[in-house]
DNA sequence: CCCGTTTTATGAAACGATTCATCCCTCACT
DNA sequence: AGTGAGGGATGAATCGTTTCATAAAACGGG
């Protein structure tokens, strides 16, 4: 209403604008009876500052943006956690935005920090990292992938060895003697699911005598999970696969439903089933869940000091990529 | 790095800076051919408009605060959803603050969305709806409550009723013949917990024979549902109670998780079970857990919709309290 | 061919906080 | 008393966009 200005709480409080600044920024430079003075007018006024005024005169927002694939994914809640803790450290705030596995979106949101002038944007990029975010960062925005590495080291990154955990998880399927695998998951358009399957084709290559079917999916959703475990239910028994991989924990909670609730398929008897990510409601799923575990929160967090420091470092900077290692957690439905 | 302005396009296209806003904002006012060398110079320069000056103009900004109590519990995350959707149609970005059941933490998000001058502000508020709110309001700030009525008709809300829910489970559990029930929930601060104990009051007075025995915890969490599910294991069997209403899902699904994973007692056989929000893991659990349904997505949706409203309308706005009615999903933690 | 409209374009002013060169005082020291 | 140093305070300039009053050009009807 009343739009009260820091030229406002200057005539009140009898001082000059720039003093107001001054007590707003660094009270140490002003005189403790002048601060008190300011001080008492800003809260007899009501005065707020004005953070787009702040904004464009330092030219910076104070925020970071980040872009996720699907944040109903808690996989992807506790990486914004993460990365939300580091950037209060440093008095930043976390923009959260949800591309929800869509080209258009994510450019939205791209297009919007862009024009925040945020100061920096985490990634996990739908697909490839294409000329959008190159541009971003030659215009002057550090871009840190999340969740994901490139195979130049053009740009830093933070993930997890996806392969290895695509290996890791089949691995741990042909040594409980399951042969017939198959593995959930979809668009291979993301770069995580393309490498899980890639793992999970390593891993079967090891193996003689075990052999792997991919049924696509649209999206990496618990209902696409379950449209999948449904067109398995459907199958003839001898026809069917004694073990299923899914991309990520959503899905395979999907696929247990389809099984167990809704059919009478047997986790892990007939079928065994291991998902990614770990996230808290696998443990607590209506036949506990194997999973491949990632460092959620800790990603979150390196993200950002990698992007604090991109930020800090010139031009010549040298592009960071930071993998770390998945963990095979074994529960009741792969026999656990 | 160059930071281009309307001005380097307008030169570069050999038009006024007011042209160059025009083709922004207006491009039916400007001549085609103009549009064009405009737009090409924008590209060719890779022009991106400044957020905060155009906001500083504008006095407001093309964003929406959301304030929940917790960005991990789905339920909130179904409402954001909701929410961004709506605002959306209206061109307009929601902003995501997580204060975590802690007070300083909500401040803090207030302080910030002041301070950005969003168009509103939603917010899950933790304790009661203090001096902070309504001088927010009172400054300019449209406020909704969100998942909150009030009890005077100061604000304008959407909420639940969650009275009417708490009743509504302790109804079901007396009605499969449960007499010893247990509720699982806390603080009490938290409005939706006191409401819900409320509502089960109620039902136990009307159902002589049955008891109610409170179990006090320190969050909405899956951990602090644990706790509380490791202390009933913990006792001697026929001290028990032999049902539990946890005040929401992430409670119901620890305390499932300690009595039927870490330990012996059966759901529903020993103690039958019955959580709150019905978020989509509920259906998944390690016993398919019984709820009470909320209306997540729309709840968001309506807070935006009441907000735009009260945004449009003068000071002399009505507020209006939404209130939906919530709805009893029995699966079989009781039975079902 | 003239006058009133309509279309198109102009550019200075405004939004509000921050910065920085500058000035005014005190005070200590010689 | 004079000088220099330094703490405090000042206020005009600045960031980049939008708005708006105004001007110029194009058009159409009588």
């Amino acid at each position: 209403m009343a739009a009260i200005s820091v030229r406002d709480v200057a005539a009140r409080a009898g001082v000059s604008v720039g003093t107001v600044s001054n007590v707003l920024n660094r009270p140490d430079k002003v005189a403790p009876a002048t601060v008190e003075r300011v001080q008492e007018a800003i809260s007899e006024l009501g005065f707020v500052r004005n953070d787009a005024a702040r904004q464009l005169r330092a030219g910076r927002s104070r925020s970071i943006g980040l872009v996720v694939l699907d944040v109903a994914n808690p996989f992807f809640t506790d990486v914004a956690r993460g990365a939300e803790a580091r950037a209060a450290e440093d008095g930043l705030t976390v923009l959260l935005g949800n591309s929800d596995e869509n080209l258009d979106r994510e450019g939205a949101y791209l297009d919007l920090f862009e024009e925040q002038r945020v100061h920096g944007v985490l990634i996990s990029p739908l697909g490839d990292v294409g000329d959008r975010l190159t541009r971003l960062r030659a215009r002057g925005t550090p871009t840190v992938l999340v969740d994901r590495k490139t195979a130049d080291h053009s740009f830093s990154s933070v993930a997890v060895d996806d392969v290895a955990g695509g290996h890791l998880a089949v691995e741990h399927l042909a040594a409980i003697g399951r042969t017939r695998i198959a593995f959930v998951g979809g668009p291979q358009s993301i770069r995580q699911v393309a490498d899980r399957l890639e793992g999970a084709r390593q891993a079967v290559r090891e193996h003689p005598g075990v052999s792997l079917e991919v049924i696509d999916t649209e999206a990496l959703s618990v209902l696409q999970g379950r449209f999948a475990g449904e067109q398995l239910r459907a199958r003839d028994p001898a026809d069917r696969p004694d073990a299923v991989f899914a991309a990520n924990d959503l899905l395979a909670i999907g696929v247990l439903q389809a099984l167990s609730m809704l059919g009478d398929v047997r986790v892990p008897a007939d079928v065994a089933l291991i998902g990614y990510d770990d996230i808290a409601f696998a443990a607590a799923a209506i036949v506990p869940l194997s999973s491949i575990r990632q460092p959620s929160t800790l990603i979150g967090h390196t993200a950002v000091d990698l992007l604090l420091r991109e930020a800090a470092g010139g031009d010549d900077f040298e592009h960071e990529q930071i993998e770390f290692q998945p963990e095979l957690i074994v529960r009741e439905s792969t026999g656990g």
